[in-house]
DNA sequence: CCATTACAGTAACATTTGTTACAGAAGATT
DNA sequence: AATCTTCTGTAACAAATGTTACTGTAATGG
């Protein structure tokens, strides 16, 4: 496992942290679709993104769902952070966009590293940093932006994190995402594909020019 | 000073981290309306505040300003904190919603007190999570509610920080926070004033029941 | 006091987004 | 092959929001 957690944050982090990270962590490997967290439940151990991609959702009372944004390999959970640290409750549900591998990093390691590395402790504010400027485009693009637009960002995020110009998903799907219908998404990928910047297909969408 | 920061801060930080503050903390009296800092300015110093409230505004390309939430005595600037831990750019606009008190910490002071004072680093974790909720929940009113349930949450919030029922705002200033248009909002205000929830005057807003 | 400006009210209309309903095609199941 | 389910396309309509234009009235400044 070391080889893996060198990759991803050899650079970050010193070589005792590294060293430490392997002992306590757990190694997890989550099949696409995994939903690793929960609106409201307690969080005991934190994530950090070996590989593949986490898709991190709000959800409101009515069950209706908003993305928030992607985690990568080197990203890590902000939201799930500060749950740790602060001992509040999970605000938002996580889902594995793709198949992923993950380190869990125990709670109280956290709390005590914060203290003795530095390295970690800028790891952290830095992931919170990122996290919330993460929120605020995603603001960005609910206020600022149509559908049409909001909907070319979310192609091109998914395409990003997928590292794939095949979305395969259904209409229903990136409706739920975006938290619009159904109608209204087959409507402007219709106009999409009419300007030939997409090709739609059963269950696949063919990203040409976003 | 020291009373003012031991009435905010006390409870928080222990008597060292108290007594630096009072060392090189800058004490600021500014006016409603000044604004604290500009969208894409570098910050050199981070402000605690004391009393009164900050507005903290996300603005796009076109100038189009949203509000994202209301600093009150005790909060600070997440925003502020990680431009000057992480010396990234700002990406947000502060305004004085009342007139207000702050202590201004140069940054340098700040990454010691990282290292040093647990009770600080505690802070700024807490500070990182409510800002984290805030923008989040900014997100679920914007994605979730219509315009109506949105006016109403803002006059709430108005009320809160100002601590007064009667909101010296006109039509247009409210629009500009909320994103939208000056005509929109008086509509909506006049339906609420027909179903007896405000009363409205020239430049000011009379909150019965919302 | 008069002229000017800022603010609010309202109507008429445009645009965007959401909803309902239905049809046909693609897969899956038996 | 016949049936069933899921997904997509489309039309027709409804609701929410945004835009333009014009009004009257309150406040302001000479």
């Amino acid at each position: 496992m070391i080889e893996e957690i060198k990759n991803n944050y050899g650079t970050l982090f010193e070589n005792d942290l590294l060293e430490e990270i392997n002992q306590v962590g757990t190694f997890k490997e989550v099949p696409e679709g995994f939903e690793l967290i929960k609106p409201g439940s307690y969080i005991k151990s934190m994530p950090l993104v070996l590989g593949g991609a986490i898709k991190i959702l709000r959800e409101d009372n009515d069950g209706d769902e908003l993305l928030l944004y992607f985690l990568e390999k080197g990203d890590t959970c902000a939201m799930t952070l500060s749950c740790c640290l602060g001992h509040h409750k999970s605000e938002i549900k996580a889902i594995a966009e793709t198949d992923a591998k993950l380190i869990m990093i125990p709670i109280e390691k956290m709390e005590e590293w914060t203290t003795k590395y530095k390295s970690w402790r800028n790891f952290v504010f830095e992931s919170y940093h990122q996290r919330l400027i993460e929120a605020i485009e995603t603001i960005d693009s609910i206020a600022f932006l149509k559908m049409d637009d909001r909907l070319l960002k979310y192609l091109r995020d998914k395409i990003k994190v997928n590292n794939d110009h095949i979305i395969n998903n259904t209409h229903q799907e990136i409706a739920y995402d975006l938290h619009t219908s159904r109608v209204v998404i087959s409507r402007l990928l219709k106009k999409l594909e009419q300007d030939g910047r997409v090709k739609l297909n059963r269950n696949n969408i063919e990203v040409i020019a976003v």
